[in-house]
DNA sequence: ACTTCCGGTCCACATCATCCACGACGCCCT
DNA sequence: AGGGCGTCGTGGATGATGTGGACCGGAAGT
């Protein structure tokens, strides 16, 4: 993990479509040393995957919210309860008052209601505190450093 | 946006480098066709780009944290004095006793320390809340529902 | 019924990823 | 200091893939 890795990484985080030539003279390698680089990295799992950036609001989830959720027992275990949730985009467990924080995407405020309800079939789950997003500055990728 | 697209969304979404040929067969397609579909998302900006998931541990990003950002005053147009500081992922006004909710990583606690000391440089932040999280269930693309 | 248009298939070509053999550099061991 | 070795990059060959164009069929509108 060099800075020729980290400015790989930056370039794929801004455009994972680019061509390894491309890729290359951006950091001064040959097409074949980059995809080497490249393929490394994947192999070791520093990149995870490649993907594509969805906009919610299309697929019918404009609505974002993050969710606090307090409970009455370990929830360390309970991951699969929430990731059975789609509307889940992210879960975490949290050091503090609540027990878990999830990031949550509907299409309406009525769906978000019916979420939380889902939250509350979970076992251990004494509560929740919703907060909903009006507005979103940015959304962007982990910082590299580079 | 038929069932198709939202199919071909979910595909790429687990997997943005397979061959159209594949993501054809998959929906039943072509790999003109499916190409041409892919295309037009991207086109209208259903597809906003494609990147890669950067293990944020492995570039020194192992600590996770949600702030809740108090101000005296609006914070509507300060998006950008939020984006300057490139620890935060991502950054939300939101409804609520707070203004603003930013997801920050950094490498280590001291480094968290640091982003709430450059937080409160903002003009009309007067507090901040961090919430550290202790382990991350999923982080996961926004669901197509398809 | 004719026209038009959208969306699909099929095909051909240019581009690109991918693999391999070779060479340069730096490091360790004797 | 010299020699061997492992790591890393280069350049070119080749086969897969993206990409654009010509053609076709069905649906909708006049």
């Amino acid at each position: 993990m060099d800075d020729v890795d980290r400015k790989l990484l930056n370039l794929l985080q801004e455009d994972a479509t680019q061509a390894y030539a491309v890729l290359g003279k951006a950091v001064g390698l040959s097409a074949g040393a980059a995809h080497e680089r490249v393929r490394k990295l994947r192999e070791s799992e520093v990149i995870r995957r490649t993907t594509v950036e969805v906009d919610p609001a299309a697929v019918g989830s404009g609505v974002l919210a993050f969710v606090m959720v307090d409970s009455s027992a370990w929830m360390g275990d309970s991951g699969e309860r929430f990731a059975a949730i789609p509307e889940l985009q992210e879960a975490h467990i949290i050091a503090g008052s609540a027990s878990v924080l999830v990031k949550v995407r509907t299409g309406t405020t009525e769906q978000l209601q019916d979420v939380l309800r889902r939250l509350y079939e979970i076992e251990g789950v004494s509560g929740t505190q919703a907060t909903v997003a009006l507005e979103t500055f940015f959304e962007r990728p982990v910082s590299t450093g580079a």
